[in-house]
DNA sequence: GTCTATAACTCGATAGAC
DNA sequence: GTCTATCGAGTTATAGAC
């Protein structure tokens, strides 16, 4: 059972609004927002339209709902079980993005990041699902600048935490959808790989500034 | 007047086949594939379905040309501009880049990257579709490589071209999406800021090479 | 809060004249 | 190759009983 399964399950029995949104949840990620009729999700959420409507009046409404969770699910499902395996907090940025590689193994690459897919779908045309995608992104940076900022005296002294986390943020985002665009693993490993190999000149490069014993 | 009016009013008088893409390209970039009707590429295009239809017997086979004149407009449009202006090999890798820079200008970061909408937004269900995109990704990733090749003598000996640029197209896409997820160039500058503070460490490392003074 | 039934509309695609 | 008219299915959302 997957570790989303059992956090679902230990919610106890499913109430309807949350019996919705993991249908949403689902069906979004690997359809799409617009390719998604609402008729898809009352069928997995074996539910009837006025039970959906009544917690959430509009489609919008469902995805607005979709990203909270998102936003609150982002700690127990993906930097919480890496921080437990891992104290090295500079290791802890590449566990999170090991974390990803993981989702892209159990679904042989095919559906991406879920907030990315919406982001790129939606944020021209609904400007409040733009404003929460935007909210999760700055909580995923923030965690990511939290490991570096703990790591900062391996780093260079100048180093600016929040423009390297904006950076990882990116470099994960673009590798996910190489990765679904091409179904292959290759360009996520290769750009994580590339990924490390600046990292590793950062690090040598600090402790050059501590042992300086050329230059 | 775009270099991109000048390139299609270059071609004299628009065919319908080339309207009903124009429209498409105008529409699909901005609202999406799914969230993009006939009836208002029809509109745009002030045609009739009976045109439409004659050259595109379904929309999805409409979206695969227009693939196909992406992949054609890379190099008049993305490459080209950039290796006018710019001869050094390293140089034009981050000209291409501040032209998707100028992109995000000219759209107040609001579109994105018209491959990469279309990457997150159908691979998962156009299979057709994701194979082009991935050919469009492909050859991105050529132009560049090409760049590294003709600047490899200023690299680490042992540089992977084509990884490094696999990974520029990573941050390309990954730095697009953030900008417009956040209506905001800050995210695109500062990847594209980290990536060239890679690129510095790269090229130092290769000069110390060259002359091994130290170490 | 959940049910059934359906309104009001838009979707992609087609038919057949010209 | 382009026109007008429209089909049938699917869409989001609502109405009103229970």
């Amino acid at each position: 059972m997957s570790r989303a399964q059992r956090w679902i399950d230990d919610q106890g029995e499913r109430p309807t609004r949350e019996r919705v949104l993991d249908a949403a949840m689902q069906l979004f990620h690997a359809q799409g927002y617009t390719a998604t009729g609402i008729a898809a999700i009352l069928e997995r959420a074996d539910l009837n339209p006025g039970s959906l409507f009544h917690f959430f009046p509009t489609k919008e409404d469902l995805v607005l709902a979709l990203l909270d969770r998102y936003l609150t699910l982002l700690d127990p499902m993906v930097i919480a079980p890496v921080f437990e395996r891992i104290t090295d907090p500079i290791e802890r940025v590449f566990g999170i993005l090991d974390g990803y590689r993981r989702m892209l193994v159990s679904t042989e690459c095919a559906l991406g990041c879920p907030i990315g897919n919406l982001a790129l779908e939606l944020s021209d045309t609904h400007p409040k699902v733009r404003a929460k995608v935007a909210a999760n992104f700055d909580q995923w940076c923030a965690a990511v600048r939290g490991c570096l900022d703990a790591g900062r005296n391996r780093l260079p002294p100048k180093t600016d935490t929040d423009r390297l986390a904006t950076f990882v943020l990116t470099v994960m985002e673009g590798a996910v959808m190489q990765a679904k665009a091409q179904r292959s693993l290759d360009p996520y490993d290769q750009s994580v790989a590339e990924l490390r190999a600046y990292f590793d000149r950062l690090l040598a490069e600090a402790s050059d500034w501590k042992k300086p014993r050329s230059s």
